[in-house]
RNA sequence: GGGCGGAUAGCUCAGCCCGGAGAGAGCACCUGUUUUACAAGCAGGGGGUCACAGGUUCGAAUCCUGUUCCGCCCA
């Protein structure tokens, strides 16, 4: 056996492994395995898209889940794909496209499209390819893409489906409408920033003398004003409502108005109401069958009913219009005022509201049984149709949401993506939407045109849980096993695509299938920067997650961040903490190292030689319990848990202290057979239970190990530690030796006697001490191993060593002999810190005890351990006065 | 404006759901240590009014109410 580096190369590790895995189909489900399935599809990232902290942590995280499961005998089936990203990929094509001085119109639509699947052919699978790299375990046979033939067909039964029952429609409604994209957007995808702003009021006279003052933010949207309206019970406006304003500039005679909408303490309380161009007055004018006037251009320049304005652009009209305004008298006055603007999330373009006919979903309806769902994993999470959002306030956030749904805009003014499968006869004006193209308009025969725009991205991802299992497609459906692997099982996902995803998964999961998509969401955290702050290409504050696998492994990186993960808003993230990951990760790899040397051509038996000694049996019997905490914790989503259980396990108690008590019994004839069988079994279980956060490190050391019996090829494929019952004292005893070990080395370096240097130790045991838990641990010379100290157990009567130090822990007082008489200064110090502390609790106890209600209120079990509490303390203060008398 | 988090050692965080009594870890710091798995190690140590104020309770970091500061989401 080749010798192994005494520090863990993670790159000599990875790239064969992962090539191990996917040659023996590892990853693989098959729907007819007759295993329970385990499903889980991945949130499909962005084409565009390179390897970030968020996706580190999130397929981590999923990939933890997949391989515990596997391992737990269940068809895990992990789906892999990724996403076509309409507007991310149009506006990164977009930037390539004005270096060379063009605009997408310039080149047209097929052309575009072109340069588009070009694009994704070249660079599309990057961040899969970075997905394997992290070692993540998805049935890569299963690869999807939004935009594959299948999927593509998914969408068509989706719209067409919904609009036959008349939950989609096409309307004139106001919309967010970026001019640089020159598309609409859904509310989700709008971002408010609030900028400093001015509100301008301004004087509108009023046909028969007097005048109306309007407040805006928006001064130039007044051209497209068709009211004034006022609060019907504000006595200061009541008296002008049913007259005309005259609109300034344009000399327009509008009405004045009466609506509750209008809220008396903004401004002046008089509000323009500009149908066309804020939601809020749209609605307030189909209240009044008021006209719509949309004043721009879809590139935001003002257009033929801004009169004079025409042709200038949004900014410039509103100085002229202002400086109009100020010409005429008709400014009042302007204040500063800082207010929420809407922007494009893609571009960071100032989003313009302006009405425009759009394809709508009705949400209402479909909402309902999503919020049942999550209300059902509330209350009854074993409900078939019940959904549990994790952490615990994720439903709060989703019914805030879910309950004021609004209908969502599908149609996209972009070419990338899935074309809108409705046509429009040229003759009659025919709306035809269909599976498949019309030869000809179905009413008069006419020539047909398909509608120009496509769909949002999110219309397609809504459907991922089933379009990847092949549904609408009966064929494909069966091959891909949709009856085996639907419903999926668990989702887990970055909280902020909670609305544009989750909810519309759930929504459309219950519409088509009659399921839930997923039994369980869990929402991980945001991972951040040092300070707290969000990573961002702008701020310059990202770490990549490659150049952590680069710099300290793969496995360190994914163990880092795990433990930082317990469901919070957010974590910080930074290279130093992956140093530790990494700290672990070479642990591990010298555990493995030693084990190795001491294991070469040990082959060992299933059942455990009989003769193991109180550490073989205390180690094993923690790993037991190491292995129920650890299933338990993911179970429970404790993702942080899992990873700091084990790593505390593994590094101190299995490290520090078992294997250097193993040492010496390796040595031993007669000890060795138990030892070496020991940590064999201790080594294996516990690299099963690590694998699936570190599997690399996991598999490799486990391929070079001895092994018990039955075992398969492959560490990934084994099954998952069941914890035996244990009944064994072990755990007991050997707390009694740590203890007395940790007390004798705080004493030595107190003392500072020489590290090399062997001690000897007299123990004197307390009426509470069990006279049985040192026997084994002297014999064995457990001590001594430990700390280089030579103990004995004082019969009555015995005298201690002369001189010694003393230290009185629970059960028992020792004595370290000391070559030469201690500083008595120097000791009395110590014994008083020691009696302070020990008096201060002491009385602690004695006035908890001192309270009648305590004990009678009290479990019984605390209140013995409270007068057994007293009888230590009191025991060990006398040990301490009657040394301290001496001195 | 509405909703949701967070505040525990110098720093980063567990623990909190389900209250139990000497509050933990890692990093950093101090001391010692190159012993054949590992100095990316080992051993020891110092360091905390668990944000603040009330309340509930025999008992509160943990449950309830309020306050302050920090953050996220929605409008």
């Amino acid at each position: 056996m080749a010798e192994l580096a005494p520090r863990y190369d993670p790159k000599a590790v990875e790239g064969p492994l992962y090539q191990r895995w996917l040659d023996a189909k590892a990853f693989h489900a098959d729907p007819a395995s007759g295993k329970p399935p385990f499903v889980i599809v991945i949130p499909p990232p962005n084409v565009t898209g390179s390897l970030h902290m968020g996706h580190a942590l999130n397929n981590t995280l999923q990939d933890i889940l997949t391989r515990w499961k596997r391992m737990q005998g269940y068809n895990a089936c992990w789906i892999p794909g990724t996403d076509h990203a309409s507007i991310a990929v149009t506006v990164m094509l977009e930037r390539e496209l004005k270096k060379e001085g063009k605009t997408r119109r310039d080149l047209g639509r097929d052309a575009f499209l072109e340069r588009a699947w070009a694009w994704k052919q070249k660079y599309g699978n990057r961040i899969v390819e970075q997905l394997k790299l992290m070692g993540c375990s998805c049935d890569w046979d299963r690869e999807r893409f939004t935009m594959d033939e299948g999927l593509s067909q998914a969408v068509i039964e989706h719209f067409v489906r919904l609009y036959d029952e008349g939950l989609i429609y096409r309307g004139e409604r106001i919309v967010n409408w970026c001019p640089r994209c020159q598309t609409a957007i859904s509310d989700l995808e709008v971002v408010h920033q609030d900028l400093d702003g001015s509100l301008w009021h301004i004087k509108y006279p009023l046909q028969g003398g007097g005048e109306a003052v309007v407040a805006t933010t928006r001064p130039e949207t007044m051209l497209g004003d068709v009211a004034v309206a006022v609060h019907p019970d504000d006595d200061r406006h009541k008296a002008i409502v049913g007259k005309t304003a005259i609109l300034p500039l344009l000399d327009r005679e509008i009405p004045v108005i009466a609506d509750a909408y209008v809220d008396r303490e903004f401004g002046t309380g008089t509000l323009k109401i500009t149908p066309g161009h804020d939601q809020n007055d749209f609605e307030i004018g189909a209240r009044h069958k008021l006209p719509i006037i949309n004043i721009f251009n879809p590139d935001a320049s003002v257009n033929e009913h801004g009169g004079p304005y025409a042709g200038l652009d949004r900014f410039k009209a509103r100085d002229r219009v202002v400086a109009d305004l100020e010409a005429k008298g008709l400014l009042v006055k302007v204040e500063p005022r800082r207010s929420p603007i809407a922007h494009c999330q893609r571009c960071n373009t100032r989003l313009e509201p302006l009405v425009s006919l759009q394809w709508w979903m009705k949400m209402k309806g479909l909402a309902e049984p999503a919020i049942r769902a999550v209300e059902l994993g509330e209350t009854r999470p074993d409900d078939p149709d019940a959904v549990r959002l994790l952490p615990d306030n994720a439903p709060a956030v989703f019914f805030e949401w879910m309950r004021n749904i609004r209908d969502w805009c599908i149609s996209r003014q972009l070419w990338w993506g899935h074309r809108i499968p409705a046509w429009y006869c040229r003759e009659c004006k025919e709306t035809i939407v269909a599976r498949s193209a019309p030869a000809k308009c179905p009413k008069c025969g006419g020539a047909v045109d398909q509608d120009p725009d496509s769909l949002d991205t999110w219309f397609s991802s809504a459907l991922w849980p089933f379009s990847t299992l092949g549904w609408p497609d009966e064929a494909e459906m069966k091959r891909l096993g949709f009856a085996t692997f639907y419903p999926t099982s668990v989702l887990v996902t970055a909280a902020d695509i909670i609305f544009l995803w989750v909810a519309r998964m759930m929504m459309a999961g219950f519409k088509f299938t009659g399921k839930r998509p997923f039994h369980t969401v869990v929402f991980n955290s945001l991972v951040t920067d040092p300070e707290g702050k969000k990573m961002s290409k702008t701020k310059g504050n990202v770490v990549d997650p490659l150049d952590l696998f680069a710099q300290y492994g793969t496995d360190a990186t994914r163990f880092t961040l795990t433990g930082q993960e317990t469901l919070r808003q957010s974590f910080r993230m930074s290279p130093e903490k992956v140093e530790h990951g990494r700290n672990f990760m070479n642990k591990i790899w010298n555990a493995g190292r030693f084990a190795l040397g001491e294991l070469e051509g040990y082959t060992p038996t299933a059942e455990p030689p009989a003769n193991r000694s109180l550490a073989d049996r205390w180690i094993l019997t923690r790993t037991d319990e190491v292995v129920a905490q650890a299933t338990q914790a993911l179970e429970r989503y404790s993702f942080s848990e899992y990873a700091l259980l084990l790593e505390t396990f593994f590094w101190h108690e299995l490290c520090d202290t078992y294997l250097e008590l193993a040492k010496p019994a390796l040595k031993d004839q007669v000890r060795r057979p138990a030892a070496t069988w020991t940590l064999c079994a201790v080594l294996d279980r516990t690299f099963k239970l690590m694998h699936p956060v570190v599997p690399y490190i996991t598999e490799e050391l486990w391929q070079r190990l001895p092994k018990l019996p039955g075992h398969g090829p492959l560490l990934m494929l084994e099954p998952w530690p069941k914890p035996a019952p244990g009944t064994d004292q072990a755990g007991k005893t050997m707390a009694v030796t740590l203890g007395i070990v940790s007390a004798i080395r705080t004493l030595r370096h107190e003392t500072g006697i020489e590290p090399a240097e062997t001690v000897t130790v007299a123990a004197r045991a307390e009426a509470t001490a069990d006279p049985a838990a040192l026997a084994e641990p002297l014999k064995l010379g457990y001590v001594e191993t430990l700390c280089k100290a030579k103990l004995s157990v004082m019969a009555a009567g015995d005298a201690p060593p002369s001189p010694h130090v003393t230290i009185h822990i629970p059960g028992y007082s020792l004595f370290l002999a000391l070559p030469k008489p201690a500083d008595p200064a120097a000791e009395k110090a110590r014994l008083e810190k020691e009696r302070a502390a020990l008096t201060g609790l002491l009385e602690k106890r004695k006035s908890t005890l001192a309270n009648a209600d305590f004990v009678a209120k009290a479990p019984p079990a605390l209140v013995a351990e409270s007068r057994a509490a007293i009888a230590d303390f009191e025991a060990r203060l006398a040990r301490l006065s009657e040394r301290l008398s001496q001195l």
